[in-house]
DNA sequence: ATGCTTATTGATAATGATTATCAAGAAGGG
DNA sequence: CCCTTCTTGATAATCATTATCAATAAGCAT
């Protein structure tokens, strides 16, 4: 049977109180401060257990590390190409989008993510400070 | 002055000949059975040059490995699940989706890229046979 | 409470993709 | 044909992630 430890309960608080859709990397170092004897390859088990189970889930992006949510509603996402930082677009989810245009594919499609890239507020604002 | 080396010609023409959005690896493997002496190395090393230079585009996808493709009008992609092989979306590349809903955003939206998911026609088979 | 079973953890090695390093080799101008 | 310097091939290094496995600890039964 799936045992509830301290483990696990760090880790999902962990999350649930971040909102920035951090990867495995930034919740180990969010958790570390505080409990520096949880281990790394503890986090990434959790993480990856949770979005197996449908606690969390993966976020859709093309970055090289994986980032993790909440379950939410299915939304989009902005990706920042210079901090790698992942934010919710404030566009509506459109399902439409994939009953459309794929009639005559052989591909069966299950679903469909939007990425917007580009830059964000931060790094808007440290690229003024550059000059850039 | 950047040199026209046969392993960059060799590289090109196996990209431009594939037309299946492959990754580094795969361009390898496909040259190394004529060209066995052309180091991986070398096979990373042309085609990121080239994304750079604006000859070739990586494919804007959530897959762990780097995926390649000619440059190319903007379109949409499709990626199995199963086999990881990425397709294009058979539906028009709408620039508006980005001019729509971000004017109160403090996101600058560079661009977007929409990726359909699902398991393509050869993965089907394979379900089926496997009576899955 | 105590003990037992076994899921889970922590530490670390292994993996896989990609990049960095650097001596040897080759493009292309002179 | 030579010389400079860009490229290559081989390999080590890096980075994220997963696998391994002995030690630990949940949670049930006693």
């Amino acid at each position: 049977m799936e045992r509830n430890t301290l483990q696990k309960q760090i880790v999902k608080n962990a999350l649930k109180s971040m909102h920035n859709h951090p990867t495995a990397t930034e919740v180990y170092n969010y958790i570390h401060k505080d409990y520096p004897s949880i281990s790394k390859a503890t986090v990434f088990r959790i993480l990856n257990n949770c979005c197996t189970n449908g606690e969390f889930m993966k976020v859709d992006v093309n970055d090289k590390e994986a980032h993790y949510e909440l379950k939410n509603p299915p939304h989009y996402h902005m990706h920042c190409r210079i901090c790698n930082k992942i934010f919710d677009a404030p566009i509506p989810f459109d399902d439409s989008l994939i009953k459309k245009g794929f009639e005559n594919s052989d591909f069966f499609v299950e679903g469909h993510s939007i990425e917007f890239y580009g830059v964000c507020k931060e790094c808007q604002k440290k690229k003024e400070i550059n000059n850039e």
